[in-house]
DNA sequence: TCGCGCCGGCGCG
DNA sequence: TCGCGCCGGCGCG
């Protein structure tokens, strides 16, 4: 991709402003091959910034410099793009060796898009019965007892986990218009193109119970009430999972064990004790149930400093 | 309080740099009274930022002028003390309406504080017998299924929310130090300190049938992500109330109505549908469980933009 | 336009 | 020193 063009405008107290242009900038950077996977995720960001202050630097007329707050959006998604290749690969490196040894599965790295409507949220990737299960749970301000407590629903609420890896068997594969060999070897517009398309092809073609295979949330960096967000994701996971299987006839054993191993947090700046300790959190879910066995939102988090520590924890997911 | 001095120090890149004296300039902007309660919280921040740079003006020699960032946790203190003071007056007035009343109620407001330990965690404000049922809950890795799962521990883990309202008859208000009919009429460091010290003076005296009235966390702002830990903080708290009613003979009713009014979130900037939307989640601690009616983790979301809106708002929750 | 989900840089104990 | 919990300023669709 061409080198990004700044728009430069004014802003309210007159001086020249300019917007960074984060998915711009990643495929300028990488166009042409990932970042090495043993330089730190710190580092992959740290050039992608000073990239972008010489971009800033050469505008004219030249724009005041990027502030701290206004790379924070674009470091949370540098990071996902390159994490998220790594994973890509991992996987695809994986589906070859299955197709060695004649075994059918596959899967896919699915970037979850910004749930901000029912259509990407990413319970829409559920076959029909499922989804309308869940929709089904919800209540609304006609309900009796939603009324007399002086709400107006109830339901689930949460944002989208950053991905989710699923499984499908070849064909299936094939049919959703995916190749399972496909690897990424840059982060090209068509490649990051690519990564965000796979969502909207498998809409309405997942099952909890054939299909999932784990989601996965990723910070930059970790902070005492931030980390509470994956928290928060996972029990919500577990919970649409503990519904689904208590509805529906699943077939899929003890619940929590099924519910084990669905959601995994990374940090790529490492983290400490106490982030550790509060992973270490039941899900509510689980607490009030006689019938339920013990259920945990977060099911590990991992410290991965650079992407060749990926495939050490994903040895570990997939497993 | 005098005007704060700053100390200046050199940063890693040799400039002048001091830090926003947050608690200092709140004492001393406010020491002689409250802010006047019809300007907004949006102002009365602003102000305090505005004395503030003042202060760094004035310093010699000059340090960098604060930057966005540098406020963030001074306008979440700043916020969480002039709300707390007026929540204070509130009770205060309620307190001298029972007693003419002949009513033995008084209620206190509780900031709490930091969790960085289990003895400022709130739920160490908890009676003996409740507070080690809720330890004993809690499994660490020499339990068998934590360590087939392969997790260190099963427990619950939360952020303090900023403050709970308690419910005590007067006898015991004054036996444990306090003042039913105090009032604050500014933030001077006595103040200031008074606020934070209610907490420790009513560590172990409280159980939750009798003295728990509800919890109140407060945000200058939310944004989609950050308004989970609300969710988050509400959901852990009836979770906890859920399960002292389940494992001990509480004789509280239904536990469901029983966790009603609960947990309030404020936003002293306003929100938009979607936050309002999001508020409206179920705990997830009732939703697995056959026996438990309808529980949200957020009973209401506030719009409290002035001071003076405290009033409307305290009086839909104490009813 | 605005909602989503991003995250660094704090002050304090 | 470091852990807590604070929150504004984004880029993007």
């Amino acid at each position: 991709m061409a080198k990004p063009v700044l728009k430069v405008k004014k802003d309210k107290n007159g001086k020249n402003c300019a917007t960074v242009p984060c998915i711009e900038m990643l495929s300028y950077v990488y166009e042409k091959n990932l970042p090495l996977p043993d330089k730190s995720f710190n580092e992959i960001i740290k050039d992608l910034q000073e990239e972008t202050k010489k971009v800033f630097a050469k505008t004219k007329p030249r724009p005041k410099a990027p502030t701290s707050n206004s790379f924070n959006n674009c470091n949370g998604r540098w990071a996902e793009y390159v994490f998220g290749a790594y994973v890509w690969n991992y996987l695809a490196d994986k589906n070859a060796t299955n197709k060695q040894n004649n075994d059918p599965i596959r899967f896919v790295y699915v970037k979850l898009p910004t749930n901000d409507s029912k259509m990407d949220a990413w319970i829409s990737l559920l076959k029909k019965e499922q989804y309308d299960t869940l929709i089904e749970f919800e209540r609304d301000d006609t309900d009796k007892q939603v009324k007399a407590a002086g709400h107006k629903a109830f339901r689930l609420c949460s944002s989208n986990p950053d991905s989710v890896i699923l499984k499908f068997e070849e064909n299936d594969y094939i049919q959703y218009g995916l190749d399972s060999m496909k690897t990424i070897d840059n982060l090209s517009g068509a490649n990051i193109k690519m990564m965000d398309s796979v969502f909207s092809k498998l809409a309405g073609k997942v099952t909890i119970e054939e299909n999932l295979k784990c989601f996965l949330s990723i910070k930059n960096s970790i902070r005492p009430d931030r980390r509470y967000q994956f928290v928060h994701e996972g029990d919500d996971v577990k919970a649409i999972i503990m519904l689904l299987c208590t509805r529906l006839q699943l077939n899929v054993g003890n619940i929590s064990d099924f519910c084990q191993k669905r959601f995994y947090a990374f940090s790529l700046n490492g983290f400490n004790g106490a982030d550790e300790n509060c992973m270490e959190t039941a899900t509510t879910a689980c607490i009030s149930s006689p019938v339920m066995g013990l259920i945990w939102c977060v099911d590990k988090l991992f410290s991965c400093l650079t992407p060749e520590e990926i495939k050490n924890d994903m040895d570990v997911i997939m497993i």
